[in-house]
DNA sequence: AAACCATCTGCCTTCGAATGCAAACCTTCG
DNA sequence: CGAAGGTTTGCATTCGAAGGCAGATGGTTT
């Protein structure tokens, strides 16, 4: 008897209606129902799905049989309410980004979820809606956020002011100490220009990405950079939109604007550079190589398609990923640790849509 | 003073020390901290929140007003306790299936996020995994599942016991009523069958995807089946992984097991087809499609590439993400709805990597 | 047999928001 | 002025699991 009355207390005080209907049967099941059915209390029911409880044997048996026999799973909801933990972490992610990179998301998971915690996908369709959705990541009391997105100055300090770990990846804040998983996009912009240059390609043309688009600024401004320290100034610069039709659209922009095909072309990202590949190929009837030098960035799978063999610099997705990841959950764990930035290089692939130096010795 | 004490019971009774401290301060903060300084009842913020309740234009805007200086925002996982909604949707994909349609998963985020909903995502490395995932999907209380990957009889029947709407996407099962999005994978086999017969093609080749790949699987046997219907029997098949390498290497295989190079080459998927391509051009030295004939299945962005332009069959991917996102919102909002199964027709897309017969009449 | 300790177990409160109900407050009108 | 009606508001309970605390149980030691 004192254990029937004392299943839920509510169930003791108030009509005993609710105490008889089985939770609509099949329904899910509570730590209540099956307290019930194993005749002990719901605080014993808890422990026996809690890992390391003090818990004896025989009880844990009973517990088992008749959570199993209900069909009974804990209400992760319910757990995170008391826990102040919802095991989620908030990643948003542009159309962009998910179309180039669809390995970024599968990775970030894969990373999360071999920590039992589970991704919460945001995606963006227009930058503005960064503040709404931000508003809603918030509420969902995520653990943290990997922000594969651009967010202003304010909207950091938002989270921030709500003691969320977050990540940008692929992206990062100048003006204040930030997590961020980066790649060096000028890196892998000066290498390609000083191969270019080495290899005598004198005229330059460069299909930019949107303008928007932290990445192709930088990817942009490092091949400038690096040109105008070689002594190339004034080289012209085409906007595109990273997608295959703009880097053809880019070719002949850039045709039109310096009056001729300049020798050498750096699209800001690979699907531009095939774009670009194509057109060269069946609009211009050029070889490439040989007549026009076509370089991009990314690494992703289809320049490595024998068709293309793109000469590119790629981002080691994977383990920025990784990065990410444990950077979240490190500060998930501490969230005294000070914010960190982490870079990694990216890896030069020769390929063969370029006419390149030799070697290149170590700058 | 009654405003005071009603806030939250337990202030009342137990130590004041709990009611003094301001909630860590710049943690998130609650309704009862936004009803004292508002001087209101927490009720009162709940229904301020809650669009189309009974509040007074004053009231709101004391409600409001706190909120905003305290930085409120309400706790979705309370509310979702005690609305037992949650707002989440899971979605469970393959790394197979984001790696070849990124844009299922973003239209899917977009549908839901359109209706207030968020995706929490689920990839699968293992199918194996299913099992411990189906658990954690249903312990996080998600409003319904789409199902982007295989599933048991059994599991699918655990997801019903629990009376979760789930769909399945561009799979489904026979033996019971489950609600499915599909595309007509056999149809779409059927027509490239039908004109490339057509176009004189004797000898055929088929490169499958992975043996447990529903889809690689109907569009496979479709492509049998409608070869034997006209007469070819005995069609060579070997098995790929859906990759641009095992496409190049099913060419090889193919030639071995056949003795020679088959006239038309059916591919389970566009990424193998242009593998399968490169191979002919580039290591057999053949032009496509005047030498060998080679389609594929999907309809992505790389086969519309002037290198390619392949013959292929496309998903139409956004409507179909459409319609699972709908049918899900639908049962959400009344569980009662009967199972159903929407199928797609494909799109077909002639290309120009295979002969082709000039027209066909309806079948 | 008493004293002591360790191990289990149950009681009760807690997390934060939603909501049925009733009390309180206004309007309006007879 | 008071009754009737509608509108606001607050009270108290609820969702389901976690965990501090104390009581119960069993075993060991003196």
């Amino acid at each position: 008897m004192s254990t029937a009355s004392s299943l839920r207390n509510k169930a003791g005080r108030s009509s005993p209606v609710r105490d008889n209907h089985p939770r609509d049967n099949s329904g899910r099941a509570t730590s209540y129902d099956v307290a019930k059915l194993a005749r002990v209390s719901q605080s014993a029911v808890s422990r026996c799905f809690k890992p390391g409880a003090s818990v004896s044997k025989s009880m844990r048996a009973r517990v088992m049989k008749a959570a199993t026999q209900l069909g009974y799973q804990p209400n992760a909801i319910a757990r995170s309410l008391i826990t102040r933990r919802s095991n989620m972490v908030a990643v948003v992610i542009s159309q962009q980004t998910n179309q180039y990179y669809p390995e970024v998301l599968v990775e970030l998971s894969r990373g999360f979820s071999g920590r039992g915690i589970r991704v919460l996908l945001f995606t963006l369709e227009h930058e503005s809606d960064i503040d709404v959705l931000l508003d809603q990541i918030l509420q969902y009391q995520v653990d943290g956020v990997v922000e594969a997105a651009r967010l202003s100055s304010s909207q950091v300090e938002m989270i921030e002011r709500r003691r969320v770990p977050f990540v940008f990846f692929n992206r990062t804040l100048h003006d204040r100490p930030v997590n961020a998983v980066c790649c060096d996009q000028s890196e892998g912009a000066r290498w390609l220009v000083k191969r270019l240059v080495g290899a005598g390609h004198k005229t330059f043309g460069i299909i930019s990405g949107p303008v928007d688009s932290a990445v192709s600024v930088e990817r942009t401004q490092g091949a400038l950079d690096s040109l105008t320290e070689l002594g190339f100034k004034n080289t012209a610069v085409v906007i595109g939109d990273y997608s295959y039709d703009s880097g053809a659209a880019g070719l002949r922009s850039l045709e039109q604007k310096i009056g001729k095909l300049p020798d050498a072309v750096i699209c800001a990202n690979d699907v531009m550079a095939i774009g670009c590949m194509d057109e060269a190929r069946f609009r211009y009837g050029l070889d490439v190589p040989k007549d026009i030098s076509i370089v991009g960035f990314d690494g992703v799978g289809p320049a490595r398609w024998s068709s293309y063999d793109l000469t590119t610099v790629a981002q080691p997705v994977q383990r920025m990923a990784d990065a990410a990841v444990s950077m979240i959950c490190e500060r998930i764990a501490n969230p005294e640790l000070p914010p960190e930035k982490r870079m990694f290089s990216p890896v030069m692939v020769p390929g063969n849509s370029a006419r390149l130096r030799r070697s290149v010795e170590r700058s």
